[in-house]
DNA sequence: ACCTGAACACCGTTCAAGT
DNA sequence: ACCTGAACACCGTTCAAGT
């Protein structure tokens, strides 16, 4: 029916101009990329975008949101069998977002909408670095005593943090794989 | 001499162009103020800040090194007698700049000069980091063996992460303490 | 419903002209 | 040496007008 096409059409055009976004944003960044250029790569008119997308940036969450479902749709497919692999396989993921990391938090201070889609990406960031640990702990199983639930609050914080940090540092393997090692055996001698 | 009188009103100048600056980056944030407010508040022409300052990176630059120099100075007069007090203390000071530590990331990946600044704040601040945790250590004296250089070279990284990344998620003043003692009982677990 | 040309209210920065 | 009015080349966003 015609109003099913319809629909179609404009999830088309709509991935077509998010494609173009996505590009833009991850190679030359947010603040660098105008809507005229990203609007001249998607072949419309500048003020089109504005048809499909609330404003600039409703289209940086739907970018950051794409890749990083892209990033995690590629962890099922690979095995990663240590923590420190994993917490390195995560640097990897923000690394491709290139200074987006810092977009977030520089924008999350005026922006609404990229603030709170920021705090429900650390909420979700922080359930799976939380497993993670509580996983590598009980593969271990060589403490006595186990880490009580207060103890290991802050993991995930610190973690999460480290790994932005890594990121927006930009520091070389050699140094990435020091930090995460040592975080690890920071765990275990908790 | 006419040589001096006229350098000192320069560095006057330049010095309320600086107050302004730095009242207004501090409230409003570096992106949110303008050049032409800036001027306003400091009751002089927008271009005549050009005469006596680079580019608006130049100004930012000067401003945050202001700030942290105050703060280091106080730190002289304070007694911070534990490390986790310490960390705590470094954690307001960076507040202090607002959402600056964020506006640094950002505007790095475009701006040489800023990216030049940052990278020796943090390798001041590393040197910094790694002489207070030593200092700790050697007060604790109670493991064996202590920890090698190669093991220590990554604490300065994840604490220096786990601070900015406190204040850009504007953590409460419980979660930092919590976040902030996490750190310091993995360095002595290490 | 979809798309656009033209305009709006900015922005950081430059430059010729003044004193 | 110091300061400015006016302009430059942008920016994100809006709106009336088209189809």
């Amino acid at each position: 029916m015609a109003r099913n096409r319809t629909t179609v059409d404009r999830e088309e055009k709509r991935a077509e101009i998010l494609d173009a976004a996505t590009d833009l944003f991850l190679t030359n960044g947010y603040e660098a990329t105008s809507m005229t250029a990203l609007a001249k790569a998607a072949g419309i008119a500048t003020n089109t975008i504005y048809w499909y997308f609330d404003d600039k940036d409703a289209l940086f969450i739907e970018v950051a949101e794409r890749t990083f479902g892209e990033s995690l749709a590629e962890y099922g497919a690979q095995v990663l069998p240590t923590l420190v692999d994993r917490l390195l396989w995560l640097v990897t993921v923000f690394e491709r977002l290139n200074g987006l990391t810092a977009t977030v938090h520089a924008r999350a201070r005026v922006s609404p909408s990229i603030s709170t889609w920021h705090d429900d990406f650390h909420a979700t960031a922080d359930r799976w670095l939380i497993h993670q640990a509580r996983q590598h702990l009980a593969a271990g199983a060589n403490h006595t005593p186990p880490p009580t639930d207060e103890q290991l609050a802050a993991i995930p914080r610190i973690w999460s943090y480290a790994i932005e940090g890594m990121v927006v540092h930009q520091l070389s393997d050699r140094e990435r794989r020091q930090v995460c090692e040592t975080l690890v055996r920071q765990l275990d001698a908790l």
